[in-house]
DNA sequence: AAGGCTGAGTTGCACGTGTTAGATACTAGT
DNA sequence: ACTAGTATCTAACACGTGCAACTCAGCCTT
């Protein structure tokens, strides 16, 4: 570390007396002032001091005056695919409307959520987008903070009193049972990992409802609740296995997302059963786990990137109008087709 | 969205007026100065008036003041379990130490890690941890950055005039060559997908030394370059397949990285080869999706949530003292044998 | 010639906090 | 009673930027 030069930062003074101007022309060529009316070779002359003195403007001093970071913060539960992608297209939308983004993993833990929405108290960010992994406790705060005025957007909840973007409810499950009616499966199990199962449980209940519109005996047992994680859910699904025998046994697999299906088809390959031959599997989300798993899984799609991307926009919306009305979109759900699932076992 | 009730937010001004104290108390107390002799009860009543105004210091106000922002900023290529164990373990050891932590996303473009330098620049954080995805177009930056005293460090590169984190190179590469050896492989092939070629090809540049060292052929012909990315996987697995026969094909296939080998998987399932029996398969970094690959991969590990804490102790060392001689840590590597490996077919 | 308009800048304050150098009151010692 | 010392608190400035209000010269209009 050759002896480093800390050198004291230039501010927009220094590049106004370089310049010959005042540091207010400064302020008006970098932010680009068209109502204030600089020549053109005052222009250059500042840009050119501007690059001389490798000048940037000092972002806090500049959220302090203009009251706002233009930093959207994003959190989500965990390093998951899905919400990855989501973060991808929030990304996406905020860069190309001038705003950057933060993104926060709030580990399924209360503590990281409730430090996120601090960040938004002390204007770090100038909204949140939350991806509530911890069930209903944060929602009090959800909804102290948002009629406070702090903008905030939640995602995979419909709640009336934030603003959100969802996936499309009930036709997704549909769809899902449906082609496994279609394959001629009549014992569906589940696998269903999520962090609280009151708020998160939805999904399950939906897929239940389609089961009996389908004329089909929902078995409660057949239910294999879980955490969220890849070995939970290769845990539940071995509980699955010694739970149950050959003759008794669902002959298809709802599991609540690709990263939970991984995981299953993990575990049963390692009991030796084949997939779809022994017992298909479907799942939920559509990410790259589902692609290249073997074999590559049925699975619902959300646009995920896609709802990143609204999820930005409802945010930025809001950031413009705080006025707006309730603000909510939902994703349409589409049943991918791949080599997970297929026709019932005689 | 009913009225939202746009509340200016309190300053230390109002809260002070509230408390009959001075702004300077607040801020005292807020910081818990102990230098300044602040009585209890005066105290208590500042405490009870930033509890009920529900106070929270303007983050910007303080960076611009204190000239730090007690962000470490954080860049990774993609949306790679590895990385984000890393970033998982960066942010563990900050939160310990009183720093908060910005993940970005650079999808392997050097704009975007110009971004993030900009970032620096713009002091909206303290230092960056970076894991440079570009190849060596940043390195001039990064350079110039680290000699005006910015605060960086670099993960996964060995640099001489930065601090850095990387893996214990060799080691890992010489462990992997000789499990296969020892299972009677000769014919070893290798996926090897990297965003540059030459920044990040010392593991196969080590891998094939080790082969020498352990007295094998090396043969150019069986090295599929190919891109980072999943598909790039799986494209150059098919290649692989498709370029070579059944009986001079290698009987063990070396890939950059757990991501990477689960597509090659994929790919030859989906071309009817059975792991291990037809084709061993081997790669590096030990993230969740060598565990639930099917069958489960034997990979390389190296600690990658430590890597990260030890990343962010090096960066938080520099920030207390920038005088520091050049910071180096490399991690441990250490083979996992699982299912994917196994002797090497007759 | 007087007034108004336009172009091209500048002066000066405000944003909310941290910190240094005091100010004030109270206690104790002589 | 006077001084020194201590415990508590405050006044005032600085951080770097954006913006409203103002200046000032030159030109046009009547």
């Amino acid at each position: 570390m050759s002896r480093p030069t800390r050198t004291k930062r230039p501010t927009s003074l220094d590049v106004a007396r370089l310049a010959g101007v005042s540091h207010t022309t400064v302020s008006f060529v970098v932010n680009d002032v068209r109502s204030a009316g600089i020549s053109q070779e005052t222009r250059a002359r500042v840009l050119e001091a501007i690059a001389q003195l490798d000048y940037h403007p000092h972002e806090a001093a500049r959220n302090l005056r203009s009251k706002a970071s233009h930093i959207l913060g994003i959190a989500v539960p965990e390093y998951n695919p899905h919400h990855l992608e989501i973060a991808a297209g929030v990304d996406r939308y905020a860069q190309a409307h001038g705003y950057q983004t933060s993104l926060s993993i709030t580990d399924f833990t209360l503590e990281k959520e409730l430090q996120c929405l601090q960040g938004l108290k002390q204007r770090r960010y100038d909204a949140l987008i939350l991806s509530p992994g911890t069930g209903s406790q944060v929602y009090d705060d959800l909804h102290l903070l948002a009629r406070q005025g702090y903008p905030i957007t939640v995602i995979g909840i419909n709640d009336r009193l934030l603003d959100g973007v969802d996936i499309e409810k009930v036709i997704g499950e549909r769809q899902v049972i449906q082609h496994l009616v279609a394959l001629g499966h009549r014992n569906i199990g589940y696998i269903y990992g999520v962090a609280d199962q009151e708020i998160f449980g939805w999904r399950l209940t939906n897929c239940l409802q389609a089961q009996r519109e389908a004329g089909l005996a929902v078995h409660e047992e057949w239910i294999w609740r879980c955490g969220p994680t890849m070995q939970d859910g290769f845990a539940a699904t071995q509980r699955m296995l010694a739970q149950t025998r050959d003759t008794e046994r669902p002959t298809a697999l709802v599991v609540v997302n690709d990263a939970l299906a991984s995981a299953t088809l993990a575990a049963l390959h390692a009991a030796g059963m084949v997939v779809p031959a022994h017992m298909s599997v479907v799942s939920f989300d559509n990410t790259q786990l589902a692609e290249f798993a073997i074999p590559p899984l049925t699975t619902v799609d959300c646009e995920a990137v896609h709802m990143g991307e609204e999820a930005a926009r409802i945010t930025i919306a809001r950031l413009a109008d705080s006025e707006l009305p309730h603000n909510y979109v939902s994703m349409p759900a589409r049943l991918v087709i791949r080599g997970s699932t297929g026709p019932a076992p005689a």
